[in-house]
DNA sequence: TTCATTATTTGACCTAAGTCAAATTTCTTG
DNA sequence: CAAGAAATTTGACTTAGGTCAAATAATGAA
């Protein structure tokens, strides 16, 4: 599945110079500080934020208590995917978890761009492809590993995480509360 | 999120006679009897599967404890998603779990049509999406919600389904164990 | 540096859901 | 219809992980 990235990459690379053109002409970069929200709760998600650097994250309340849907490192797309999709008000927050510059596309002008250029409603399907398939693995983590386990991942997927990402939004991607975590932690 | 589904069949009305042409050409149909297996672990999932009627779902295996999840009914379409879209191998199976009528798209043909019809490279995105925004939910639903408020939303949105499914199938796609259904059953 | 704020750990206890085994109920099929 | 098989329920017990509260540790601004 990383290797679908690999092809998504390639796949944009070898675009001919008219549709990458476009693709620059519809997106602008901007610079959040840490702690910014680039998509709020009940805002509708009109942009696609691609992370040129640092780390961002998307996440949800649920009676008071955060849930981490996904963490954003460079080269990753954030966007809220329903409220893209369906350009409704989001239930999802996106916050930069350090200072992070992104390229941001408008959803209406990539709208109106893929009607003209195939290649990047090709280029769409890929995304949604590859997101969709991150949503399956994540689903059959939850049914199929302890929350153990699911640490140990992503330590060994990515080890830095620990490193910059507080306990506390870690477990709330894990879907465990801090404690425990901290306890894992503790038994390792 | 089901108006989106009503946007995709809109969509699919639309088309010109051109497009739905070429969609009927790739397709063929087929029965498969109750318990017939549409698609075995490890296959390749070269074949997307509408049900045309009957009810099917989707599954996995872990440790010897089957996990489903996905339940297909009239106008569904069946895929193992990631091994359609990686062209690897499964990791689901996919079972008729009533006497199914099917219409069979190719893989292959499919990838063709969409080369040559960007219409359909639009349909297939839209049905990723909607794949997609079916995941969030359920991921959603895992995270916030108890066993208990899990069921009564199936019962809510789908009372037929306890009247066809063995409740051994509802709580693998509950992702809840047979006996703890049976015991949330008895309480409610 | 130092004090205060924030992050993390630890302890004691609770709860949803799992497991294994046995009892019923409900289907099938001869 | 009856016997066996399959599906469902019930009981007794276990467990992963949650909650609430208090104790440490780590950071960061004055």
């Amino acid at each position: 599945m990383t290797s679908y990235l690999d092809k998504i990459n390639n796949y944009i690379k070898s675009l001919d110079n008219d549709t990458l053109t476009v693709l620059q002409n519809i997106s602008t970069d901007k610079k959040f500080k840490k702690g910014d929200l680039l998509l709020r709760q009940n805002e509708i998600c009109g942009k696609s934020y691609l992370i040129i650097t640092g780390i961002a994250r998307k996440y949800y309340l649920n009676d008071g208590k955060e849930i981490t849907t996904e963490l954003y490192f460079e080269n990753d797309l954030a966007v809220s995917f329903d409220s893209y999709t369906l350009q409704q008000p989001s239930r999802e927050f996106i916050e930069a978890l350090t200072d992070v510059s992104v390229s941001i596309t408008h959803y209406q002008a990539f709208q109106d761009a893929k009607t003209k250029y195939p290649k990047l409603l090709a280029l769409d399907l890929m995304l949604a492809e590859y997101y969709g398939m991150g949503l399956e693995n994540r689903l059959f983590q939850f049914h199929t590993m302890t929350a153990t386990d699911r640490y140990l991942e992503i330590l060994n997927k990515s080890p830095y995480i620990i490193q910059t990402i507080s306990l506390t939004i870690i477990a709330s991607y894990l879907g465990i509360s801090l404690e425990t975590l901290s306890r894992i932690r503790a038994k390792i």
